[in-house]
DNA sequence: AGCATTTCAGAAAACGATTACTTGGTCAAG
DNA sequence: CTTGACCAAGTAATCGTTTTCTGAAATGCT
């Protein structure tokens, strides 16, 4: 791999020519730029990152941490992220916590180590500890679960989301609402839960069942088995993510009970799927790619000092959309 | 953020020591192993990445570059890759190339930049360029898609995966199979497709029918409707995509066509979502996670020099799971 | 005891970029 | 004609590690 001084001896200049050629400063004339930019075209030369960011103290990637990469919901976020990140030359150091906070602290530290220019993290839980990126003076804007007010945030109004869906069944004639939400540590399992209680309250005399279980696809089985084997079983779920779903339409299935004329259930997330379910999947939708894209807007923002100083919190609100899985009056073709 | 010198003054030694200290260096006394190690700690002291891939000529990170992060395929693949890189203390780079040759490249490009330890990549296509990294000494295995025999590789059994999936189809009284697969570039696309034309063959006096789409939802659902647009529409389809099923699954919605009864399909790809369909999706399931964990083994090998001179290319079996989307026997129950 | 060898730790030289400082030349104003 | 401002380009310091080279002390061998 050829250096920047080999670039130099090329051109017949210095290398710190080169460098200033390279990154566009100014004060070098038009013709030394010209002999520089063929130089380095010839030698196939590319900068070595290390070197820059050791010296720059800083360098072209952003992390961006996420709780699941098999959750449709955060590649959505990615891909968000990244086109804009690309936008403004930056790579995406994409890393998956895996919904374990060893993991994501683990992360944490790469990133710090690796002098990334920003971090948009998805916290594993209230008590993330982000400290030593605000020591290192790295920019962190944090998506989908709320960390604390001293940081930018990206959110989704989960809560009335989570509300409207329990609405929804409960008016579809549902008796019974059952909420099969993530762990305890999870703000967004918590808040979805809240939402879902809200609604439940509204309603009057309604007992409040619930489930913490892991945001996977065996969480969802096991709470459903759960549920369903207890004493007074419930007649409808609604279920705080996509993969959780999964599991629950399994353990439904292997219990024969049938969605829309047994159980209802509707769920957070609209996965690329869930139309084409049978029956149907009720959902509230979030939208994941403008996340992705506002998260780095912020991001891109602190990166290049044109943020204010104070913190910016987004919320976005979710939609809610009714396909059949959510109503009562399907009544199987005889 | 402390430096290596912050720890050496604190342990009061040199800065050489905390180096060999902190590495496990052999000649470095218990005594002042110890000593060192306090220090680092009581710092909170973690070593800078830049300057250290500066000096080693080489970093901790691997890049894997695959082909669109939203296919659960190859989000299985990352876990996969992640769990063996993080066992081996390396951290993962994820680029999402996006089925786009253009990103690709930037993204070979970016990995040598970052002198990452080695690259895990789905080229595009057979013309991917990976000649710098070969100069640069920098390990590659290939995964999905063959590029060349000058380089390790983890492939699947496409080809025969795609006949038994066609066979399937025919072998259930489907009289007029054709082939959604991706664009003609793109070397899985052909190879399924092969498979595919193979079983047709082998059955005899039967139309070649096929068409190129993008490997995305959006590709699968312009596919079918060119399919059953045309003067001779199939009755049953081989689709070589999770993701493309997907568009199929819309597009046949939308017409009215009931599978199972108007026409049957077989799809690529045991997604997480498949037995939940409507009907239950037969799939040709890929070993995706294996796929990873085996092609990291082998990156791993090569990094760390104790891998054999020559390539090794590893095939795995695809496995047929028969569910209901293939077979002509659903009749309504009435 | 005397010399050769090993062991441990420090000093200093990389690694390859960016950038502060320096220099020499040009041009305009006085 | 001198002086000062300005500009383009070069020299060298710097970023924080790892590693080579040294040197001193300790150990082994005859």
């Amino acid at each position: 791999m050829s250096t920047i001084s080999d670039v130099a001896r090329e051109a017949d200049v210095s290398v710190a020519t080169v460098s200033r050629a390279l990154n566009d400063h100014p004060q070098v004339s038009e013709e030394l730029v010209k002999r520089v930019r063929a130089a380095a075209e010839k030698l196939g030369y590319q900068p070595n990152r290390a070197a820059r960011s050791l010296r720059r103290r800083s360098s072209d990637l952003i992390a961006l941490i996420i709780s699941d990469v098999s959750n449709p919901f955060f590649t959505a976020v990615t891909r968000g992220v990244e086109d804009v990140a690309q936008r403004s030359g930056y790579s995406v150091l994409l890393c998956n916590a895996d919904e374990d906070s060893s993991k994501e602290s683990r992360y944490l530290r790469v990133a710090e180590q690796e002098q990334v220019a920003g971090v948009i993290l998805s916290p594993h839980m209230l008590g993330s500890d982000v400290s030593r990126l605000a020591a290192a003076n790295i920019p962190l804007v944090v998506i989908d679960r709320p960390l604390n007010e001293a940081v930018d945030s990206v959110m989704v109004h989960s809560r009335e989301g989570a509300a409207a869906a329990t609405t929804q069944l409960l008016d579809s004639g549902w008796l019974r609402p059952a909420c099969i939400t993530g762990p305890a540590e999870a703000t967004t399992a918590l808040e979805r839960l809240e939402g879902f209680l809200d609604s439940i309250r509204r309603h009057g005399d309604l007992d409040e069942i619930f489930v913490h279980a892991p945001f996977r696809q065996h969480g969802g089985a096991s709470a459903t088995a759960a549920l369903m084997d207890s004493q007074n079983p419930p007649d409808a779920l609604f279920v705080a993510n996509a993969q959780m779903t999964l599991g629950v339409l399994d353990e439904l299935k292997r219990r024969g009970l049938v969605i829309g004329r047994d159980i209802g259930v509707i769920t957070f997330d609209d996965a690329p799927w869930a139309p084409f379910i049978d029956p149907p999947m009720s959902v509230v939708a979030q939208p994941a790619y403008d996340m992705g894209v506002q998260a780095a807007q912020l991001l891109m923002e602190r990166v290049k000092g044109v943020a204010p100083l104070e913190n910016r919190h987004v919320t976005l609100s979710t939609t809610l959309i009714v396909r059949e899985s959510s109503r009562r009056s399907i009544i199987k073709a005889h």
